[in-house]
DNA sequence: AGTACCTTTCCTGATT
DNA sequence: AAATCAGGAAAGGTAC
């Protein structure tokens, strides 16, 4: 259910991204990705099928350094595109072109628990059965299948022994850092918090 | 090898 | 009563 709309790939100097293929459809999806270092650009290719950049002409690539949170300059290129561009001014527009939820991120050995929930919140396979929005303007949200989630965390960490307790330990100690709020009274309600980012409705 | 970071595991006690 | 929450303590895993 999860590597099939979900690939890794590593750039020149062996750094490893992940990229979740959002809402693409299946046949769109595909394991073959590059990614190469031009200049001051990222480029990723995605090869062996068109992909269609109308939809998604950069790549949000979010550092994983806790100061800010830069996005690198990104062109996507499809290998088999003729629509393949050349944008020699690249812009950061800041999420405008991920229309089918499309991200990417710099691996830190794998994804972090808060990126993984913000992945769940931003995918309708799980959006709104397992983990929905209570209010996306705060960053509040519920967990409604906390065992399944923590269980599909625990897929991506390979750890079949991940339970809910487990998991929300590791929520709890996002409080300090303020990468999550806490949110009193409301079982299985969570907060993003200011250190955290990709959720923020308007920008 | 050492350290920093991000959990994971286990726990006790409180709350719903 | 069972599930969830709060957070201490320690250990694990990864990256650099």
């Amino acid at each position: 259910m999860w590597s099939d709309q979900f690939a890794v790939f590593t750039d020149q100097t062996n750094a490893e991204y992940w990229h979740d293929f959002g809402n693409l459809p299946s046949h769109q999806k595909n394991q073959s990705l590059r990614v190469e270092i031009v200049g001051n650009e990222t480029v990723v290719q995605i090869q062996q099928y068109q992909y269609d950049i109308s939809t998604s002409t950069d790549m949000e690539i979010l550092s994983d350094s806790e100061e800010d949170l830069a996005l690198i300059p990104t062109t996507v290129r499809g290998m088999n595109s003729n629509k393949t561009q050349e944008p020699e001014n690249h812009q950061n527009t800041s999420n405008s072109g991920n229309v089918n939820n499309s991200r990417s991120c710099r691996k830190h050995g794998g994804m972090l628990l808060w990126q993984f929930l913000l992945h769940l919140l931003s995918n309708p396979a799980f959006n709104p059965s397992h983990i929905m929005w209570i209010n996306q303007s705060v960053g509040e949200f519920k967990i409604k299948k906390n065992k399944e989630v923590a269980q599909m965390w625990g897929e991506v960490k390979n750890n079949s022994g991940m339970n809910y307790a487990n998991m929300s330990r590791g929520i709890r100690y996002y409080y300090r850092r303020k990468i999550m709020e806490p949110v009193s009274n409301r079982r299985l309600v969570y907060k993003f918090g200011p250190k955290s980012y990709g959720w923020e409705t308007s920008n």
